[in-house]
DNA sequence: GATTTGTCGTTTGTCGACAATCTTCTTGAC
DNA sequence: GTCAAGAAGATTGTCGACAAACGACAAATC
């Protein structure tokens, strides 16, 4: 077998449309691109230097994930966020991550547990560090994805990857509003603790709390914003 | 290959995509197209009497909604349904409905009640007229449609829509199941009258339990034909 | 005889061109 | 000055062609 010649990890050759894709999540999170602006394909084609056709595909795949709006014969469109579409997504979220903890606690606590302790001591880890919001936010993501994750059903974890860069976004703005990280981090511990004691319940309980309190914070950002430049 | 499975129609120019999206849909969901087939992009162009883009775009359409499988380079695939997946839809079914049913009870029973009861009424009546399986299973999709989307969240709606097609295929199945069409329209009444009373642990209730109960169904028709015949 | 290597046909990946459609700007009437 | 109709420009929709990648089978090697 050619495994056996150790450490040859596929080559990443799934390729342009997926890297077109990435550029452009990029682009977007880092509020390069303003909601609302339109991407017209062969602007996006030309300044990447290739043709329309995958950077089309590569619309595609954005407005599946939520960060694109196509309509027909107009084009593609960031999407614009509401204070009424954040709120219904976090509503989502705590009804997916609650029936999640619930299941990893019930019947994955074992295996999961080190995975989200882990990833607890990561998220203090880069709180002492220093202030790569950026880092932050992506390992907040990946605490949340490890609940999905271990849930045993797959399509809890479909769906959290499907709603992921909406909730990037408002990780983001959560980021920006915490003055203290190690805040930010400690957050997190109420859930680790209530999986250690397998009491589901708390845990449920907890994630509820924790993805609340997010959702106040980021509600009230989008709706300050909306009421503060309606021009 | 794909000739023998359907006639398919030459298609009017508008709204293209959507169109072959459609025609493929209704491809699959017939059975016309066996699971793990290979979608050829150019055969069904072909057979369509169209370029190979609006196809592409159609199957990367049909990817989002779960009933087809992208493999780069390799192409489109008719996604194989394993007894695990079903169960983990269900479940996950099961997650939204009850969540939505409870806030549809809790802020907006008044509307949404005589919308159900139409579509309760729909149901009977489709019963007593004959045994259109699809039209059966279209109905009773609208039903479940209908309490997504008075649920007050727009993407508890969206979340539905992406799974409707797969739910289809697990009530296709259901459907020759029942012996009885009036047994499965009755099944409904009982949330259609929690809903009624406004309680809405009942309507929860009473969902999860007629969606268990198709779960069990679909799961044990799944698990006896993966027994059935494993060449 | 089994494994590797080379070749070929098929299918996807990307491209540039043209047609259809939408948007904007101009023009003209009131 | 306002509004409508239409022309001009820009953008998407679809197409056919070619390049790259894959899978299967034949040929070569040990």
């Amino acid at each position: 077998m050619l495994a056996e010649h150790r450490g040859f990890v596929p080559l990443n050759r799934d390729g342009l449309v997926d890297r077109v894709a990435k550029t452009l999540v990029d682009a977007i999170l880092a509020g390069g691109i303003p909601p609302g602006e339109r991407l017209a394909e062969s602007t996006i084609a030309k300044q990447m230097d290739l043709s329309r056709a995958p950077v089309r595909e590569a619309l595609r795949l954005l407005e599946s994930s939520g960060l694109v709006e196509y309509r027909t014969n107009r084009g593609f469109f960031v999407k614009v966020v509401s204070v009424a579409s954040m709120s219904d997504l976090y509503d989502l979220r705590i009804l997916l991550e609650t029936a999640a903890i619930r299941r990893l606690t019930e019947i994955n606590a074992d295996v999961a547990l080190p995975a989200l302790r882990a990833q607890a001591a990561e998220l203090h880890r880069l709180a002492g560090e220093g202030d790569d919001l950026m880092a932050h936010v992506s390992a907040d993501m990946l605490f949340h994805r490890l609940i999905c994750e271990h849930s045993g059903n797959q399509r809890f974890l479909q769906l959290f990857d499907q709603i992921a860069n909406e909730t990037k976004l408002g990780l983001l703005v959560i980021g920006r509003l915490y003055d203290d990280p190690h805040q930010m981090a400690g957050t997190h511990d109420p859930i680790v603790e209530a999986v250690a004691l397998r009491d589901a319940n708390r845990a449920a309980g907890a994630i509820d709390y924790h993805i609340s309190v997010a959702k106040e914070m980021v509600t009230q950002h989008f709706h300050d914003q909306q009421e503060g430049k309606p021009e």
